[in-house]
DNA sequence: TGCGAATATTCGCTTAAACGAATATTCTGT
DNA sequence: ACAGAATATTCGTTTAAGCGAATATTCGCA
């Protein structure tokens, strides 16, 4: 049964912090890992587990692998993505993790001279 | 996070068969044990998990114990009761549950006279 | 009160998930 | 080709789920 994969990726809080970051844009692994306080293994173990479920596609670009929601979700994983959303609300580690995820991105974008070909991919989607 | 305990419960494809039973209405455990072929300890299981979950409610009537959705479902299991219903014409197994099941409820109804209690329960919601 | 049907729970076991630590791989720029 | 950054994988262990078999409990009725 394909459908319970699915919720198999929402069964986990560390994935749904991911998703939750993802709703907002596209994020490259290293930054999961320093934006939710999370060793890298961990965060690329739980990647792997959303892509294999079709809840999230990558791509590298430069040293960076940029990470973003499907372009075409499932319909059962497209419902489950806008719960989320309103669920943002009542959960602050959301929140918390959404802070720190526009900082880091403020910074980045300070630097941006520096990284210039990935934050292109990462801004404008390669 | 308390709405991962919702997705727990559509995990586990007996419960995801139960729950697209109760979308039709409600049943009785020895039912479900007879409709899914399963043993009568593991439907009660998950049964109780479903309960925990906030995704069953049950009352006794005579000697049925008799399980329903739950009246006022919460919003992520309200949408993904309603995605299960969608799921109903790609799994197979769904709609010979439902089917098996539209045969006990005949066979029940014939025996009425016999069972007028929990047949009342059953029908007219108690 | 005691019997039988229906339901729930316990026990021991098996399987699957998740984790940290260590290591391997991949890729980029020099 | 090499060094270093980023990412993925492996290993061994721990924790949680699910199961069958057996047993306990609950409840209606004679």
């Amino acid at each position: 049964m394909k459908s319970i994969q699915v919720y198999q990726c929402f069964c986990d809080e560390t994935r749904l912090r991911i998703l939750n970051l993802l709703l907002v844009g596209p994020m490259c692994v290293c930054h999961f890992s320093e934006v939710l306080g999370v060793p890298q293994p961990k965060v690329s173990r739980h990647l792997k587990a959303l892509r294999e479920a079709g809840a999230l596609e990558s791509k590298r670009c430069y040293n960076w692998t940029i990470c973003s929601l499907p372009e075409a979700p499932s319909a059962l994983l497209e419902v489950n993505l806008k719960c989320l959303q309103d669920l943002r609300s009542e959960e602050p580690v959301f929140k918390k993790d959404l802070k720190k995820r526009e900082a880091l991105m403020g910074r980045l974008l300070n630097q941006a001279e520096e990284l210039p070909g990935q934050m292109r991919c990462l801004i404008e989607g390669c």
